[in-house]
RNA sequence: UGGGGCGUCGCCAAGUUGGUAAGGCACGGGAUUUUGAUUCCCGCAUUCGUUGGUUCGAGUCCAGCCGCCCCAGCCA
């Protein structure tokens, strides 16, 4: 990781219980985490507080994570999903240890089945998945013991072999743990531990017709890959029982045999008997999180695609212009805790700020130009004028910005009614061309309706640079560009996507897409110096007094500069006058 | 009238074995500033969901209320 904001990491619980492990000894000094994405969407905002938890936490500690695919239901996996994620954490700062699939232990799970059973704790059920629900019972009634619950251990080999051989049709029969169909955690009223689904595996093919559940799979790929702490969302808490039962009983670190595929295949994984610890996931207001919702965006075109700069995807916010390091300032600073809460969208935009405040290069553009013409300068005069990259870090060197009698400004930037406080050009008044000297304002041109076409002004020598009146104080600074020697770059500007700021409720009627704000994305031509048009794809730069903004991704050329607005600055004379 | 969690400043969030409420963001005020940006100062909870109790002393212990979240997929 490069430079990051030191944010000094506050004391969370999860970071107390692996100080607590090491300060015990325990797992041989080892911390070993994992991230575990289902490949079936793009990761967000909200998988970026895992992967930095994760991440992070080893890391700290001198640890290792693994990224591991947690691929057990072939019906709604797709391995195109497989590269993004992998693209996405990368990104973001961070490489695993390993990169595995819960597929790769598809041997050692079944084993692990077939040991359970011969220890009389699961067992082959035949009801349907209708009938299997009314067993249940609800959460106030305790539910019925399956039929089948008693089947003797032969039995159940013989018909779990025969699940595996495809004996049997989809659904017709699972394998069930045989816990307590009477307590009050409904995880434990024998939960089915493996289904059968004759659909072929993007990574197994067609080597198996039943696949293990995610509470069976994912406890085991935990202890087989030596994970220490198995990090994860609030509604698990409830699985955590089932978690630990099924570790209890399988014993995958003493009991060499269930791992042997493994070995023989060259995988020589440490083993551990990993604590499952939960976490309340980071919600963040104004934008949408759920899967669903996401895809509705996409595939109703509210948005340009999954890295639409809008969306709370991370190949968004990629386009957006935000950089890895502050997304995982921000989670650091959102904290680890188990409560249910929701941060301010503006927070990640003030880690965005403070990133970009350090890392862009400074630049000027005009997005709403106003011709100004500078009277007492020859009306071909030319010069090119040095400006720093950076107004803080002279390392950055130099840019050589043109400068002629014929300048853009920012429309905004004269008023011929100026609100109380306006620092900037008026008629008959002065201000400072940034760089340059000050100008006062002598005449203002308008078209047939009044509208201002343009403006004339007298540049004061004396306040060159340089000059004995350089230092002379004037109310306002204004940036500028030469007229001749901009370029013109589509530039899109960017607001939330939401006007509410938990599009999720629909207490007030409609739903999420009747919050969508139809204005959210504009587009505008916008003028700018030669040193912006040729940066770099991705390349973010301040353009004074505007924002931050990043050259596309993807549209951006020399001969087309595009750039997105990442996230204006800070502008406290917009606020007060709100 | 099931089980599991959680309630500390507007938003996040520290608060070790009870000893007299960190920090960040936001906000208000001021200073610097050729970006109304940045930076820099200063201010910002007699109070910890609530009611009682124990104690010399409770956010921290006990009891009762109240509120919010999660669980009835052969999803993860």
């Amino acid at each position: 990781m490069s430079s990051d904001t030191p944010t000094t990491p506050t004391h969370h619980f999860i970071r107390q219980i692996v100080l607590d492990d090491l300060a015990a000894g325990r797992h041989g000094g080892r911390v070993a985490t994992r991230f575990p994405p289902e490949p079936n969407g793009y990761l967000h905002l909200g998988h970026a507080k895992s992967i930095c938890l994760n991440f992070g936490l080893a890391a700290e500690f001198g640890g290792t994570t693994n990224l591991r695919f947690d691929d057990t239901n072939p019906t709604r996996e797709d391995i195109e999903y497989v590269e993004a994620i992998k693209a996405d954490v990368a990104w973001l700062g961070f490489r695993w240890a390993r990169l595995l699939h819960a597929s790769d232990y598809f041997e050692v799970i079944y084993r692990c089945a077939e040991k359970l059973i011969r220890q009389g704790h699961a067992y082959v059920c035949d009801l349907s998945a209708d009938a299997v629900r009314e067993y249940r019972g609800t959460l106030t009634e305790p539910g019925r013991d399956s039929p089948y619950r008693g089947r003797g251990v032969d039995e159940n080999l013989d018909l779990f072999r025969r699940m595996r051989a495809g004996e049997f049709a989809d659904g017709s029969r699972t394998l069930r743990a045989r816990i307590d169909m009477a307590s009050g955690n409904i995880n434990l009223r024998d939960p089915a531990l493996y289904r059968i689904r004759k659909v072929p595996h993007q990574n197994t093919g067609d080597a198996w017709c039943i696949y293990p559940m995610y509470d069976f799979a994912h406890a085991i790929s935990d202890a087989v890959e030596g994970i220490t702490h198995s990090i994860c969302t609030l509604e698990f808490e409830d699985h955590r029982p089932l978690y630990d039962w099924i570790l209890d009983r399988l014993d995958l670190v003493g009991d060499d045999s269930l791992t042997e595929p493994l070995r023989a295949a060259g995988l020589d994984l440490p083993r551990s008997r990993p604590q499952q610890i939960e976490f309340a996931r980071g919600n963040l207001d104004y934008t949408v999180m759920s899967k669903r919702k996401l895809i509705a965006l996409v595939e109703e075109g509210h948005v340009d695609g999954w890295d639409d700069p809008r969306m709370p995807t991370l190949v968004g916010a990629r386009r957006r212009g935000f950089p890895p390091a502050a997304i995982r300032t921000f989670w650091e600073r959102a904290g680890v805790t188990k409560q249910n809460s929701v941060i301010g969208f503006d927070v990640l935009e003030g880690c965005v700020r403070e990133v970009l405040d350090r890392e862009a290069e400074r630049r000027f553009a005009v997005l709403d130009p106003l011709p100004l013409v500078i009277e007492n300068l020859a009306d071909d005069h030319a010069e090119s004028i040095p400006f720093p990259n950076h107004p803080k870090d002279p390392s950055r060197g130099t840019r050589e910005v043109p400068f002629s009698s014929r300048l853009l400004i920012e429309r905004d930037d004269f008023a011929e009614v100026p609100p109380k406080g306006f620092h900037r050009l008026v008629a008959g008044g002065e201000v400072r061309l940034r760089g340059v000297g000050i100008v006062r304002c002598t005449g203002v041109a308008r078209d047939a309706a009044g509208r201002v076409t343009g403006l004339s002004a007298t540049l004061d020598p004396d306040t060159r640079p340089g000059q004995p009146g350089a230092e002379r104080k004037v109310k306002g600074t204004i940036h500028w560009v030469s007229a001749r020697d901009a370029l013109t770059a589509e530039v899109r500007l960017y607001e939330r996507l939401f006007t509410a700021p938990d599009p999720d409720d629909d207490a007030g009627g409609g739903d999420f897409r009747d919050r969508i704000d139809r204005d959210s994305k504009r587009i505008a031509v916008a003028h700018v110096e030669p040193a912006a048009a040729s940066a770099d794809p991705e390349t973010v730069f301040q353009f004074e007094r505007l924002g931050y903004f990043v050259a596309d991704r993807h549209d951006h050329r020399l001969e087309r500069p595009v750039f997105n607005r990442t996230v204006t600055l800070r502008d406290s004379f917009a606020k007060a006058a709100k």
